[in-house]
DNA sequence: TACCCGTGGGC
DNA sequence: TGCCCAAGGGT
């Protein structure tokens, strides 16, 4: 059996007990953190069969000499020994939630050149944003982060405290405690995907997520407790970030660069890549979708904005009925077509072709759209709900999803007969 | 709690 | 190719 026991506030140590053997200290750490069931694990080589052991220490110092050799330079980090632009922490923050360091950066770096400080970001369109946020991704945190700029101005600053920060939109949990430690050197530990990696391995941690967030928080907890620490909270979070980005990797960890690997209780089990365990994953659904690419003879497309809130908010497309579980029949195509409804009456019925099938996977299901494409002489003035026409030329700076941009690509490749490759 | 919400790169 | 993964938040 092992347990975590605490010694003295300089680190968090890790002793190997013998089953049967407890220890006061021992008894007092797990009173205080309400470790229930399983103990929390550590430890290390023992010296020889019989009493108490080895212990060996989980450092906090540790981590920081290794950050301070070791650490990344990125946009928005400061330089060593310097603190960090609130505002350039937060706008980095929220890009890199659920999003690669390599992706981000070219964004960051014009969205900074567009949006230099809140009072611009507040002032401006939120379309400006939404264009400046075209191809990141989840869209709705440039929604929030437009709310919150404003949210902010009306603040007059960052909320100070990790409490504080969370009352804004887009900020929850882990960007108030990031935000916190890094740019207002509050002593939290922000617990991102690397920390809950980290301290998976660190303790062993049977339990698979998500459902161990929360026992993994709080012994994440338990790593900035020591006093170096506690002296340099914008450091220590940011050297979580890059130990588990560069050493404590998820699938094949380097283990003798860590400097936490003699702790490591997945280390001393040669277990290392089976932790953070993860609950089995449900399968992806298949959707259908169909959109038409509507040219006319001066260059332009219809798109059409869609609705403000969910799949793709506010992002703009190509016109096309909802997405639904079979995919659609040839013979369906003429009524859901762009001004299906006059072609009757006022419009000459459209040619529509078949141009293209994309493939587009999200998190959550996986689509398939069929492109069908139709070129007239000059578009009809379309209603509101129909949409705007737009310069071909311009898309590439419009507000188009990923998925949206691919379809224009494909669609207008197939129309014009282009063979990709 | 369990979903919903994007995208691109690595293996 | 298919799957995994990334400095998560909102509802």
């Amino acid at each position: 059996m092992n347990r975590v026991t605490w010694a003295g506030d300089r680190f968090l140590k890790a002793s190997r007990v013998i089953p049967g053997i407890s220890t006061p200290r021992s008894r007092g750490l797990k009173a205080r953190f309400g470790g229930g069931g399983a103990s929390p694990a550590l430890l290390l080589p023992v010296g020889r069969a019989g009493f108490i052991s080895a212990s060996v220490t989980l450092s906090d110092s540790d981590l920081l000499a290794w950050y301070d050799h070791n650490r990344r330079t990125l946009p928005w980090r400061a330089p060593h020994g310097e603190v960090a632009d609130p505002y350039h922490v937060w706008i980095s923050e929220i890009m890199l939630q659920q999003t690669t360091v390599t992706a981000v950066i070219p964004y960051y770096h014009n969205f900074l050149k567009r949006f230099p400080d809140v009072a611009t970001l507040a002032r401006a369109p939120l379309d400006d944003v939404l264009q400046a946020w075209a191809g990141l991704g989840y869209y709705s945190r440039a929604r929030n982060l437009h709310r919150c700029a404003q949210d902010l101005v009306r603040l007059g600053g960052f909320p100070l405290d990790v409490t504080g920060l969370l009352t804004l939109p887009g900020i929850g949990a882990y960007t108030a405690a990031a935000i916190a430690a890094i740019a207002f050197g509050v002593p939290v530990v922000p617990v991102d995907g690397n920390v809950e990696r980290i301290t998976a391995r660190l303790f062993a941690v049977e339990d698979p997520l998500p459902g161990a967030r929360k026992q993994l928080a709080q012994k994440a907890a338990l790593l900035n407790v020591g006093k170096a620490s506690r002296k340099r909270p914008s450091d220590f979070a940011q050297a979580l970030f890059d130990l588990g980005a560069t050493v404590c990797v998820p699938r094949s960890p380097a283990c003798v660069l860590c400097p936490w690997q003699a702790p490591c209780e997945a280390r001393r089990l040669g277990r290392q890549t089976e932790f953070p365990r993860k609950a089995p994953k449900v399968v992806r659904p298949v959707r259908y979708g169909v959109h038409f690419l509507l040219l006319d003879r001066s260059g332009r497309v219809l798109l059409r904005r869609r609705p403000p809130h969910g799949l793709l908010g506010g992002t703009l497309e190509l016109p096309g009925p909802e997405w639904r579980s079979n995919r659609w029949a040839v013979g369906e195509i003429g009524e859901e077509a762009p001004f299906a409804d006059r072609q009757a009456k006022t419009l000459r019925a459209l040619d529509w072709r078949p141009v293209g099938l994309v493939k587009h996977v999200f998190t959550h299901f996986t689509l398939f759209v069929d492109l069908y494409a139709a070129m007239v002489d000059t578009l009809p003035n379309p209603r509101e709900e129909e949409g705007f026409p737009a310069e071909l030329d311009d898309v590439g700076r419009l507000a188009l999803s990923s998925l949206m941009r691919k379809c224009v690509e494909t669609g207008v490749a197939g129309f014009f007969g282009d063979t990709p490759g």
